[in-house]
DNA sequence: ATTTTATGACTGACCAGTCAGTCATAGCTG
DNA sequence: CAGCTATGACTGACTGGTCAGTCATAAAAT
């Protein structure tokens, strides 16, 4: 009995030896604007931080927090274990700082998207691309399913997220329909009052692809194409 | 260093007794329609079954799979933590079992409704009824998200989850628009080709209430009912 | 008394976090 | 510039604690 225990490991646990060592990486001296300049301590140090930070986002999306094991971030990293000790106080604060890190150079452009005079339907569609684009079509598609599965474990987590990004985007979708609703764009005031609905979609695609994909692969791009006709009521039949 | 790991505790950890033991309540001979008769070893052992998996239920869905400890739920369902081996396998067949059996009675009801030829609005609104009243307001809500926490590490389970209940409902809800589309009473034909859109908000509901509902709670009905309107295009201002 | 069921102390595996030792590099010296 | 030393980034074997799963014993049922 007793049988390893790991949840369905998939990928990285078996023959897997330590990623070609960062340090070959490193080595190369190929810095854009200063070609001959050799990767300083400093440089080294921040592409290990980096190697960790995609390497735990691997594992830990993998796995979840609890069952991801340090020993194979550092694996992934090319790094030893303890080299992840250097640069993250323990494990939580890893999860944290990959979460926080990875989420902040999104956070300005949220808001910086001009709330110009565009028809509502353009700016919808502006964000159904930069979703797919930015979001669903990148490894921080996993970033966000991180927040949504671990999150209720880790509250000044989910309190960050929701106030950096969730309940900035809420306020600025608010003002958005309130906008087209007095221009007369919408039918009705439902997502001046819930402008949480546009995004239920997003949210409903980036669970779908870590659960039904496998056996049912969605459309994403096809499923936000048709909420957007659906909530703002486009061509179609009858 | 090294303090305790565990991520955000709540609840049971600290100075928790094992709950009244479900001996107590076993040993009242009240059954309903046999008075008199004594609680049969059958009976016993199925109500242990049930409060090892209602515990089960709790601590899987407070701290995931991996961090929830079969110590704890003994604790809380009132037995031994030996005991817990004599219903199931291991922590794995537990787990799948607590799914799996608080699921199935639902799978039956799915099929069931009968797809009259009810205008959609008011077959989608019992349906809203339904979902708040059976799933999100119950403990019910805690078990479709442990589907979508822990899904993508269990995937026989999301397998068993996806052709047993979403597939079904996919199929169900597709055939109620196509039918409600044919006689014209949709807009166009986004549901037809994704009756998934009707449930994004319900799903959003649920991991929603797991993440910020400490800071921002959400009006589950109020919700719901925006999103019919938006989607039916009911009465409303403009 | 015998059989069935329940228990919790125990075991072994596992893993986060540590730290004594290694070694590449920075910087100094002649 | 070549050689030498000092530095501290890096490593991985090790420690201590945790927990899934076992099993000898106790309790209950018949």
């Amino acid at each position: 009995m007793a049988k390893a225990m790991r949840a369905n490991p998939e990928g990285p646990a078996p023959g897997r030896r330590r990623a070609r060592s960062v340090a070959a990486a490193v080595r190369a001296p190929a810095r854009k604007s200063q070609p001959a300049a050799r990767a300083s301590r400093a440089d080294k140090s921040a592409l290990r931080r980096e190697a960790i930070l995609a390497a735990a986002l691997e594992e830990f999306s993998a796995r979840g927090f609890a069952a991801a094991r340090l020993e194979d971030v550092a694996l992934r990293a090319g790094v030893g274990k303890g080299t992840i000790y250097l640069h993250f106080h323990d494990k939580e604060a890893l999860f944290q700082e990959l979460i926080t890190t990875m989420l902040v150079p999104f956070i300005a452009s949220i808001e910086a998207v001009p709330p110009s005079g565009l028809p509502i339907r353009a700016v919808l569609e502006r964000f159904v691309d930069l979703f797919l684009r930015e979001i669903y079509g990148t490894e921080r598609r996993k970033l966000i399913r991180l927040i949504m599965t671990e999150g209720p474990r880790f509250p000044q987590l989910a309190e960050f997220h929701y106030r950096n990004v969730v309940k900035r985007a809420i306020a600025a979708m608010g003002a958005l329909f309130a906008s087209a609703h007095a221009r007369g764009e919408l039918r009705n005031d439902a997502l001046v009052r819930f402008p949480h609905l546009v995004a239920a979609p997003a949210m409903m695609s980036i669970l779908w692809s870590g659960l039904f994909d496998r056996f049912a692969p969605l459309d994403a791009a096809a499923l936000m194409r048709a909420h957007l006709d659906l909530i703002l009521g486009s061509g179609g039949a009858s």
